[in-house]
DNA sequence: TCCTGTGAAAGCGTTCACAGCG
DNA sequence: CGCTGTGAACGCTTTCACAGGA
């Protein structure tokens, strides 16, 4: 397998890269053999030479005067991603947003898995959530359950109040990656461990300033 | 009114300030009543400079050698972000996800009130969800409401094929920025429509290329 | 002395113009 | 000729060291 550590890769082109894959995933089932950064551009609103710039950081995908295999292009992405294979994820906190979540069909079509969900409420556990039918168990299990089915990515949905705690579960069970929609900051316990945040909040916060500054 | 139209404000300083704000919140809980940079980058992970930068940005704040007054600060930031007033906002799409978010706590709590869910699926229409029972309508209602309430904001959880005509009725109604997440990019008919972008796959994405390449 | 405020420098990401090649 | 690949320039954001003031 190729090694992707490279030095200098912008935490925004992995972002694009993601767009990439999703748009060239429509292209493919539309019958799309070749695509230039052009129609790429058109379709990400994103610009032409940032595309060929991100795409080159990892090699040579296009063929000059011709421009990108659609199929190839894609595979790739899903290599340097490494989403070419499924992903075990475990989700904690089976309240509302952890239930749709829970049922969200994107994550399966795109290869991520939820092999399980936790929570501490004990009249949730044994239940069974969304249309692959998981199931809730408490946080004692998932050590196990991460272990058995070599899960490295946790989302935390609990309240802000517990999700330290829940990091702390994690981070036992040798989880590497969480992605907590607490809105909380976390403290990781190993340097390992990799914590992204979704804080919808933010969003609106954000949304609130551009409609009041403009 | 203070006009925060500054020239060159970062799009980062916007989110950092929504998440002081947050940390000042809970620190006016607890009675605390000045402190310093450096303690707010205890608290937040954000270094203490960067902290300062930001807060510079739209004014001066602190008063040196002793750090910033909490609640005057909290006031301040409300003020900046043009939080200091409640917001109604609208949702469309009363899928798994959209139910999620009308149960979703937080948006009250920060002062974003949702007055109202549209779907076109006849069995949702008439329903209320959430503990402030918010009701859903057909779209076709979409613009009598935005008027009747000041709707500025709206959040778009419909599935990826819907997200643009969605789009279209809510320009319609002279809504000015969109909380987006369909995994679709949409594109506006007029030019001060704002469209921000909340993509939970993108998010696994980024994670499992932190963890393949580490 | 302490902590904020800030200009200047460094660092980083994006844009661009064109070189390179099918 | 067309479209990719890329070094260099540009512009934006963060960092830093210290000036400023209670």
């Amino acid at each position: 397998m190729r090694n992707y550590k490279f030095p200098k890769i912008p935490e925004a082109t992995i972002k694009r890269l993601s767009i990439y894959h999703r748009v060239l995933n429509e292209l493919i089932h539309e019958g799309v053999e070749v695509v230039s950064s052009h129609r790429l551009s058109e379709l990400t609103g994103l610009n032409a030479p940032q595309i060929r710039k991100d795409l080159t950081y990892f090699g040579e995908f296009g063929v000059r005067g011709v421009g990108y295999f659609v199929i190839h292009l894609h595979d790739s992405i899903r290599e340097i991603l490494g989403i070419n294979k499924k992903w075990n994820v475990i989700l904690v906190g089976v309240g509302k947003l952890g239930q749709a979540l829970l049922s969200y069909e994107n994550f399966e079509k795109q290869g991520y898995h939820i092999i399980a969900a936790f929570d501490t409420d004990p009249s949730k556990i044994g239940k069974k959530f969304g249309t692959n039918e998981i199931p809730v168990m408490p946080l004692d299990n998932i050590k196990k359950i991460a272990k058995e089915y070599n899960v490295k990515i946790a989302i935390i949905t609990t309240p802000s109040e517990s999700a330290q705690i829940v990091l702390n579960v994690i981070e036992e069970a040798e989880i590497e990656g969480v992605i907590n929609f607490a809105p909380i900051k976390l403290t990781p316990n190993k340097k390992v461990t990799k914590i992204s945040y979704v804080d919808l909040v933010t969003e609106l916060d954000k949304m609130a300033f551009k409609i009041t500054s403009s």
